[in-house]
DNA sequence: TGTACATCAGTGAACGCGCGTTCACTGATGTAC
DNA sequence: TGTACATCAGTGAACGCGCGTTCACTGATGTAC
């Protein structure tokens, strides 16, 4: 037994057994995925997957424990795709490091509208055992290519002063924000621009505001 | 009757009735408020918050129709408490607008930590009714808020060229999402300062990191 | 090749639970006359 | 002042529902001998 196997014995179902041949570990995650993505995490039951996939309603409980087990795996593959989007989005030919950034920033919310079931489940901390190896594994892989990134943007001579942890944190929080806030529809009653084109119009906006005078007053407002 | 009665004659419980007197309604808001604080919205249920108010379990959709109703009335009276203290974080003295800003994205993350039974629900559309005119004029009225501190820091000279709703997207998107994470817990797992300092340092380094060269092409990682 | 056994994915019946909603009602209060 | 009536906040019993979890089981497969 290699110490691989040792340290995570049931990460991934093995492809032997009876009548799905060890898919219905994948095919209930995908199911429970497009669930999600139709009715919310908060909606979705083990039983209605297990409806739509044509197993009994037990049988997610024996691959996953609970419910929270299912939509940890679901969270932790979520950051898998993530991280491969993300790679796919910083692969390709960028002017500077201000586009880069918004390139990813672009990319965080293409991500969220083209798989809502992994993405809603990647930031529900509640919901799922956060202690779980496979999902801490996910999540910290997930911070370190976007740390990758500004490592690069910094040695492109971009912010070289900062701490590129913050930094990470900082573009991080301003991509989510956007997402999420556009998946709300809070963004579109006040910045009417539905597409994506708006997220970079967004994000070019506060980086293009950074430029501000630092000493002087404004006035107050009424 | 007045124009405003007649636009909203639902908005307030009356002060009259029998054993509350009309305030069971506003009691019921704050207990919910509180339970949502404790257990989070998805957890919420009408029975819990009677009891611990200690009516019968029919009460609140006396008041409020059904569950969404009562969700609707909290998040409206959240956009509500938010705009005051947002207005109280922008009263107070500022620099220059870079700090303004700064201020309210740390007021946005204060609000969100000191109040969250009201935080959560104000952006939880899938469990409200969105089309209460309470809610979208309290919402609108955040929204209004926020763009009229952008306004100000551009009459102060401040990314002056900027379109004012892009920017104050832009603003209340990074706000939020530094908010969130903190929330979730992912800010703190890779960057470890978990006070409200740390907000503005992340703010201040993204905003920072904007000046950055126009033209130059990073090298590719790895 | 054949037999016996171990493994384990998936079953299906049963459980107890808390929920949202409905609805006829009670009883205190305000008001018209 | 007294009477009759309308209003309406809150009650409590009842409903049907879908849920997560448990558990003894079945039966197909792999393996040891």
């Amino acid at each position: 037994m290699s110490n691989k196997a040792a340290r995570k014995p049931q990460a991934r179902a093995r492809a032997v057994g009876t009548h799905f041949d060890g898919d219905l570990r994948r095919i209930l995650i995908d199911a429970a995925a497009q669930t999600i993505s139709e009715v919310g995490c908060d909606r979705l039951s083990l039983r209605d997957v297990a409806r739509r996939v044509g197993v009994s309603h037990a049988a997610p409980a024996h691959h996953f424990g609970d419910k929270a087990g299912l939509l940890t795996a679901i969270a932790a593959e979520g950051f898998h795709r993530f991280i491969d989007h993300m790679a796919t989005a910083v692969a390709s030919p960028a002017a500077n490091p201000r586009a880069m950034l918004i390139g990813l920033g672009r990319a965080y919310a293409e991500f969220a509208e083209s798989q809502p079931g992994y993405f809603d489940v990647m930031f529900r901390p509640a919901l799922i055992h956060t202690e779980d190896p496979d999902y801490l594994e996910a999540s910290d892989a997930a911070f370190a290519a976007l740390l990758a990134v500004v490592e690069m943007c910094q040695r492109a001579g971009w912010n070289t002063g900062g701490d590129s942890r913050a930094i990470a944190a900082a573009t991080w929080s301003f991509a989510h924000g956007i997402t999420v806030l556009r998946q709300y529809g809070s963004l579109q009653r006040h910045f009417p621009d539905p597409t994506l084109d708006a997220v970079t119009t967004i994000a070019s906006t506060l980086l293009a505001g950074a430029e501000l005078p630092e000493t002087t007053t404004p006035s107050r407002v009424r």
